[in-house]
DNA sequence: GAAAGTACTTTCCAAAAGGAAACTACCCCT
DNA sequence: AGGGGTAGTTTCCTTTTGGAAAGTACTTTC
């Protein structure tokens, strides 16, 4: 007799895991945690502010991200019609929903670097 | 006057920033959330069982990541000597630390799906 | 009118990630 | 000795990701 598939794979199971994927997939790649994160300290940055402080991003990938971010609706953006035009990005009511992630995220990378420590 | 940098990047931002880099490349690739999940939910399975229960990966990919997994004492591998050999991964304790990002994750991929439903 | 600042986009390329299929190797059963 | 099960590894290929550098466009300041 084969075995055929799927054991623990329950319904509730499976929710989980496509539930998992999504957000995975929305804050897929190398910046999007530096991104919201820096925009979830200083409110209101400008794209020439971020690329600054996000340490080793390049403008291409910067652009890319944050159109990502704001199609999600995660991060805002606002043209605002100063003397030389200047865009303000900001973190979303909706974006801000992810600070729990974001910050079990920091706690257990901390914990980590801790238990790496004393093992030693 | 040139702006040289790091307005709001603190001590304190540059240390969670780094934590949360630790532990996405500790949990990067396409399969480490589902390898986790499944262990979590059915203890003890053999490497043909984690092929049968996550749909859609390859033997190569498991292997690897089971490895990487195992190597980050996130998973454990033992060899029982049964008649045909067999491998027993299970989570460790360490692995179960984990639990409250992988629930966060859901939780907020749960209320997306949501959203995007009440949207519509 | 040249330099410098705003905000990007485009091109070109290298490296990493991932998948399909085949292959190794060993054991059990009939 | 052939079929089926265990646990992987290897090869070859495609797709995805990301980075460096240069270019666009428009404005203010010296």
């Amino acid at each position: 007799m084969k075995k055929k598939a799927v054991i623990n794979n329950t319904p509730v199971c499976q929710v989980r895991m496509q539930a998992i994927s999504d957000t995975m997939s929305i804050l897929s790649g190398k910046w999007k945690f530096h991104i919201l994160g820096t925009l979830i300290e200083g409110e209101k940055l400008g794209f020439m502010d971020l690329l600054r402080e996000i340490d080793g991003i390049g403008s291409k990938m910067l652009s890319k991200e944050l159109q990502d971010l704001e199609s999600n609706h995660l991060v805002s953006r606002t043209v605002m019609d100063t003397k030389p035009i200047t865009v303000n990005y900001a973190i979303t009511k909706y974006g801000v929903t992810l600070s729990p992630i974001i910050n079990e995220l920091a706690k257990w990378g901390i914990a980590y670097r801790k238990s790496l420590h004393g093992s030693k």
